[in-house]
RNA sequence: UGGGGCGUCGCCAAGUGGUAAGGCAGCGGUUUUUGGUACCGCCAUGCGCAGGUUCGAAUCCUGCCGCCCCAG
């Protein structure tokens, strides 16, 4: 595999007449002075459409692009699955977008590293009573570390990557933003992303105004990905079980124990703990009264404590590793705390709260108002107050 | 074995002659680059069993079975 020059009068000469290609939403300077032909850029392509656009898209503009695609995990298992990444087919399709577009691809095999930094967590985290979230550790300790270590290592002047985010020229360096697109922004799982990696890293995608965009550009390349479907669950898992991965590492590690309810009548047993996170009300199997939540998990006791809705309602969290990304020094914050928005589940909107510091990266926040099924193991994001898009930080949720 | 009550989907529970509500649980789906939530759909040809009355019974009658309560 080689890098190539083709673009000018290559198949796909004439792009450049696009309308969307060319939106101004679709960062393609990547703030560099020099001509793009000087500028290395290293693409992590895991082999969907948004990365591949990402490498297609920067390739074209001329830069010297280096397509990198980890293997994370079984080749096999994952192969004819839908949705997935980083394995068996999605390599092959991201090889074949840089064959297509004529610049260097590289595949590294990550999976020792990807196991011990993403999978053994997600499992102990589990066994612990904590619910993870693989993709942060997955984006924080492989793809902008080790994989951003090796892109150095290739001389690249920069990583680009496929995620829904902005990053912002301010006048304290680089600024972490939420995405152009609310219904696609993916700053909730990079809040560890460091000010160093920031600086480093490249997301030309932030800007577009939906995932149709994308597509549209994914077509115009002509890349075979275009209408592959969008990534979900968490890629190493199949089928969605993800009680059978931490039963297959960690055989009899998942005991059964008491299904306690908050009044202290035990209402029957569970299997493992693992099987459950706070706010769930699926698959506890008691019937005849009002539906029950976890509450609570008592890994040490092996123990479920369940309770109506209403006890799931959370206004205090403590989070602690803080990866502070607002101005000043996170300790230094007002008497009142940080004022700021808080996100503590991907899939709602920032709500208003207060940042309270506790340690150089340890907090209590307050939300301004209840949210429910908050668990350990779960990230809250900080952003500025009022609708703002910057990402002031965020850490991990602990024990309540 | 004197009196009273009750037995309807795995659980709770409507329905007292007109052709089986609802909730919980379960299953399936939608939403979602984590888990969860939420939302949508499915879920008793049968009402403890056996007979009988009736055009028609979960609902009335008879017997049996099983629970519960009170009293002995």
């Amino acid at each position: 595999m080689d890098s190539s020059t083709i673009m000018a009068d290559g198949p796909h000469a004439g792009i450049a007449d696009s309308p969307i290609a060319d939106s101004p939403a679709v960062d393609r300077r990547l703030g560099f002075d020099r001509r793009p032909e000087q500028v290395r850029v290293v693409a992590a392509m895991s082999g969907g459409v948004d990365s591949s656009v990402v490498a297609a898209l920067l390739a074209r503009e001329g830069f010297d692009v280096v397509g990198l695609t980890l293997q994370l995990y079984d080749h096999g298992a994952a192969l004819a699955r839908k949705g997935a990444c980083c394995a068996g087919r999605d390599i092959h399709d991201a090889r074949r977008v840089a064959e297509a577009m004529g610049f260097a691809h590289y595949v590294l095999d990550y999976e020792s590293r990807f196991k011990e930094a993403v999978v053994d967590d997600f499992v102990e985290s589990y066994l612990a009573g904590a619910t993870p979230i693989p993709c942060v550790r997955c984006n924080e300790r492989v793809k902008f570390r080790d994989l951003m270590e090796t892109a150095q290592e290739l001389g690249g002047d920069c990583l680009a990557t496929g995620h829904y985010v902005r990053r912002i020229e301010g006048p304290s360096g680089p600024e972490l933003h939420k995405a152009a697109d609310p219904a696609r922004d993916q700053s909730y799982f990079l809040f560890a992303t460091t000010r160093a990696q920031l600086d480093y890293l490249r997301f030309p995608l932030g800007g577009v105004a939906t995932k149709a965009e994308t597509r549209a550009m994914a077509a115009e390349f002509g890349l075979a990905v275009a209408d592959k479907p969008d990534s979900q669950d968490i890629c190493f898992v199949p089928n969605g079980r993800y009680t059978d991965v931490i039963e297959k590492l960690r055989p009899g590690a998942a005991e059964p124990g008491e299904i306690a309810h908050l009044d202290g009548r035990v209402l029957g047993e569970h299997q493992g703990v693992i099987h459950y996170t706070i706010g769930q009300r699926k698959g506890l199997g008691i019937g005849g009264g009002e539906p029950l939540y976890v509450i609570r998990l008592d890994a040490e006791r092996r123990r479920v404590i369940v309770g109506p809705r209403e006890a799931l309602a959370t206004r205090t969290v403590p989070v602690s590793e803080i990866n502070w990304l607002g101005d000043g020094a996170f300790e230094d914050a007002p008497a009142e705390g940080w004022e700021a928005e808080v996100k503590v589940r991907s899939t709602r909107p920032p709500a208003p709260a207060r940042i309270r510091p506790t340690g150089p990266r340890s907090a209590e926040v307050a939300l301004g108002v209840a949210e429910e099924g908050v668990a350990p193991g779960q990230a809250a994001v900080f952003y500025a107050p009022d609708g703002g898009t910057r990402v002031l930080g965020g850490g991990w949720i602990g024990r309540g």
